[in-house]
DNA sequence: CGGGCCATTGAAATTATTCAAAAACCGTGG
DNA sequence: CCACGGTTTTTGAATAATTTCAATGGCCCG
């Protein structure tokens, strides 16, 4: 419905891209220092909280978006409600599908998430003069293949104690890496029933694989949502 | 290994990417002529067998592809041996990750197949001056993104009877689109091994699903390799 | 015609799902 | 601070789906 809210007025403050400038990663690493304050003129940061639909599927992209903080999931449904999720987006992943006039994933936001939004016809025009931008969205678009391929070893070919031990994994070596060496503790950025949609098992399944790892003692489970990884060397040889 | 063998002498003729060409699709599509006729010095046209490996996992790319006929499958291994096919590339498709020192997957012939051989310099030159061989590879990994998701959700989601229809389906949409509203006839691409890998199946459940299709005259099977699509509209119901 | 290799089929075992209930968490309001 | 209701998660038992193990059958090629 992408209805406007409160918070984007919030932040109506034409915003550059600090956190991927910063690393020099995403795409504001390719422009220069002109581009990128016009592009600044454009952009529009904006916090979501969890469960917002970003893009729907089949569905015109509204705007491009950079991740700037929290996590961003796609999924695809079966005409019967079958869902499944197919990639997670972390800082600094640009959201949506360049050179389409369809998104092919559903884009919701699965935490609380901070995005750079960027007016499609801003970055189509980035692209265009065959710019550092188009080479920039095409090393994206190439990682994360290598991404859906190596997900597609985990859907195909894992257990569910793999499979379960591979999302946790995942998201311990993508979220927040704190401080080098400290066991990684986090709060997931999935619900159970959202973890059982990214590894292709029911919400019980994920469950009852969890509380396994955690009888272990390869996890500690706090609470529903936190996590704290107890032996991370453990965790990676349950991965398969 | 990737000796060279007797068949790369045979066709060790300057050739142009005629398949692709034609259909302005693929690599050479976005060439002028000039470039085509400069590329061709470089290029070789060869011939495969099925079941040859082209690149390794983890190993430097020997060279560039691309697929004229057949089909290659692309597949990831599991430390202790398990196997999943992400991947099958039909012409006019680019064989090998650019941008990359080391092939992300191993990439095999899957049926006997023509490529046309493009030495990793010649085409890194042609991406990178903003060319728009660079926008080709790029259009090429958006779409082969899409396949892998919409993969995933096969994989994940769906039932044995459901995976094996899909495949067919798949096969019988992307090889030898003869006749128009013929019922589609085929050689299978892959043996049932290589299916099982491909979705996440065994050997045992490919062939009693296959054999459950063919009870329902939904398929044919002609021989082992050779299937014939009776209902083609069943067949697509049957994906879920 | 026989051997080797795939593929099919059957029965038992395993894994994951489904259905059902109990427990833990979260936010709210007293 | 605690109780309450709604929601999510966990746990258990029964069921269903897929795999495993084992044997048979069919095709191809000499």
């Amino acid at each position: 419905m992408q209805t406007v809210r409160k918070d984007i007025h919030n932040s109506d403050i034409p915003a550059l891209c600090q956190s991927c400038e910063a690393r020099h990663q995403g795409i504001c690493g390719a422009l220069t220092a002109e581009q990128l304050s016009a592009l600044a003129k454009h952009t529009r940061r904006v916090k979501r909280e969890g469960g917002q639909e970003l893009m729907a599927d089949a569905m015109p992209i509204p705007a491009y978006a950079n991740v700037l903080r929290g996590v961003v999931k796609l999924t695809k449904v079966l005409e019967d409600g079958r869902q499944q999720v197919v990639g997670l987006q972390f800082a600094p992943d640009l959201l949506g599908r360049p050179f389409a006039s369809e998104s092919r994933v559903s884009v919701e936001t699965a935490s609380e998430v901070e995005l750079c939004m960027i007016p499609k016809p801003a970055l189509e025009n980035l692209m265009r003069d065959g710019s550092p931008v188009e080479h920039r969205v095409m090393m994206q678009a190439l990682r994360e293949l290598d991404e859906a391929r190596d997900w597609m070893v985990t859907l195909g070919r894992k257990t569910a104690a793999e499979k379960v031990a591979s999302f946790l994994y995942l998201i311990a070596t993508h979220i927040d890496p704190t401080e080098e060496g400290a066991l990684a503790t986090f709060d997931l950025p999935l619900s159970r029933a959202d973890i059982g949609d990214f590894l292709g098992l029911t919400i019980e399944t994920v469950s009852r694989q969890m509380s396994r790892l955690k009888a272990d003692k390869v996890i500690e489970i706090v609470n529903y949502r936190h996590v704290t990884i107890v032996d991370l060397a453990q965790l990676r040889l349950r991965c398969g």
